[in-house]
DNA sequence: CTGTTAGCGCATTCAA
DNA sequence: TTGAATGCGCTAACAG
């Protein structure tokens, strides 16, 4: 900068001033500068920057280690994170963080200026401690009362709505809901699926349909073992969604060893995976895709925005899912009357 | 840390001195100070460490945009990378890179010590500027002669071979490679398929067996229409390597379509992916499930011992997949004589 | 073994 | 509209 500014025949405040747009310059030496970092390829540096203005223009995205494994549905969270992070000016770090002592390091080393919690449980104690540290953040996804916090989350109500709807506007009475479970230890609560089932049950009720909920593990043989139990326990359900998207090849394919065939038999709905993953069964399941980069974006974009400290956006943001008409549902073969 | 300091009756240079252990220290003094430290909570401020040791501890993963969504097996290099740098006491930040200015920001902002540099091509334009730029960096692939580089990869060689032989030694004798394609654009030249490719006719070449090659777009679709072109274009087949996990899942249910049994009729072995992935098959695949882990890992310990100037290491790391027994591989129907 | 001191590269206040 | 000077929090000589 001290280049720059000798360069250009201007003081180096001068050269903070046009980089920054912080103070009016004259055309002229506004001009005169740019040249001076054209001609040495100047850029300023980040850590003095940071330094000097206490903002590291860095963001973190918070996701827990030693948990689950990431989904496919996953990675574009981070990416679409990242890009929006950079289109705003900003990087974004991933912090994998197993236990308080690397939140802790998160908070008070000065290294963010803000955090992108990830995976958030309907009990999250990263909460109450990133509210501790008076650190800025935002949630992708929600804790039981979220009113106080920003964040964005799929809209998990009016996307079983719209699920159960489809199916119902086919003709379906009787429907099931598997989901990945509650979980245990420290997943224990996980939103998606708390939000899931209690919207199921609801819409069920409210619609006067026959509902029946289970869960499996994440993994397709967990998916082929629910098959036999859900043909055991439910026999006389005709549609079916799937929140887990792991599970949904096993299920499928363990439906068609027991002979039943999809649509035909049972519509399966998979429910907030992505087209890719509905691809992957056979037939392709139509789903209701997560909208995992758009929430992404919103979600950084709200953090930024509080950083900036434009409130003035809504804090919170839920979207739903999109459908995506694949070849799992049909009408059901014998209509109710 | 003027505070520790004071409260220590220690000099700020003591108090960073304990720190760091970047001199002796006498225990006596040495308690006082973490004793203070512990009093206060203090946490050394990292943007006031980078700006006067001239390392950030932050090193970015590179990774291109604009290009194809990360397949599933891709996320495990991304929070394995993560995981080591903590470990390390390095943080890691996405740096998505569609041109070249923002490589040039990259390595012209002083923001990271070093750069991971991932899905390499064969002629990496890449490459050149970080070497240009004087930024220590690692490959997770290979460039075409790469010998003077530091990277850890798939052994792609020894991984082909030890398929071809799992094959080779159930009987089979003629055996096909189904890959995701050269790509186009900027990620044409992609190693992985190039390097496979390679050593798949070589080893078949030497084993005296029967090769055919062929490609399909990353999607299960085109693995369904690849199905079909296989059965037509190479009757006699009996064994199919396949490195395309998307396309994976479309070619084992096209098969089942043309009623084709897997492995009664053909033997499928998938390559260069995940047990997750291989699971997701019904049957569920035999897979050469790849290090992704352990490339994340070995490629982030490789740029920090370089970073520190131990360079004694291997500089170039070759790591196998790993053969996990599925159901998709069996002798085939008509052993050859 | 410990203290003093000079920057690291920049933003920003205060004068001019 | 511009310049001079101060300091962000810490590391690393250099002295003692």
């Amino acid at each position: 900068m001290q280049d720059v500014a000798k360069l250009a025949n201007v003081s180096i405040a001068t050269v903070s001033f046009t980089v920054n747009n912080t103070k009016p310059v004259s055309p002229a030496t506004r001009a005169r500068v740019e040249a001076a970092m054209q001609e040495l390829g100047f850029r300023r540096n980040a850590v003095g920057r940071a330094l000097a203005s206490k903002r590291t223009h860095i963001l973190a995205l918070l996701y827990p280690a030693l948990q689950h494994r990431f989904r496919g549905t996953v990675v574009d969270f981070f990416t679409s994170a990242a890009s929006t992070a950079n289109e705003h000016g900003y990087n974004l770090v991933l912090w994998p963080a197993a236990n308080d002592a690397e939140l802790d390091e998160l908070t008070s080393t000065g290294l963010v200026d803000g955090v992108l919690l990830m995976e958030v449980q309907v009990e999250d104690p990263r909460v109450e401690q990133l509210q501790a540290s008076k650190t800025p953040f935002a949630l992708i996804g929600r804790t039981a009362d979220p009113s106080a916090l920003d964040y964005v989350d799929i809209d998990f109500e009016n996307t079983i709505a719209a699920a159960i709807d489809h199916l119902a506007g086919l003709g379906h009475t009787s429907i099931g809901l598997l989901d990945g479970g509650l979980g245990r230890g420290q997943l224990r609560g996980y939103g998606p699926v708390v939000r899931a089932r209690a919207a199921f049950a609801e819409t069920m009720a409210a619609r006067g349909l026959t509902a029946y909920s289970t869960s499996c593990d994440e993994s397709p043989g967990a998916g082929r073992e629910a098959a036999t139990r859900l043909l055991d326990d439910a026999p006389g359900m005709t549609g079916l969604l799937i929140m887990n998207e792991h599970a949904a090849p096993g299920l499928v394919s363990g439906l068609r060893h027991r002979g039943i065939s999809v649509p035909d038999d049972l519509s399966v709905l998979l429910i907030a995976s992505s087209r890719e993953m509905a691809a992957m069964n056979d037939p392709e399941l139509t789903v209701m895709s997560a909208p995992s980069i758009e929430l992404g974006r919103r979600g950084v974009e709200l953090l930024i925005d509080h950083l900036n400290g434009r409130s003035d956006h809504d804090r919170h943001a839920l979207v739903m899912c999109a459908f995506e008409q694949g070849n799992s549902t049909a009408p059901p073969r014998h209509p109710a009357a």
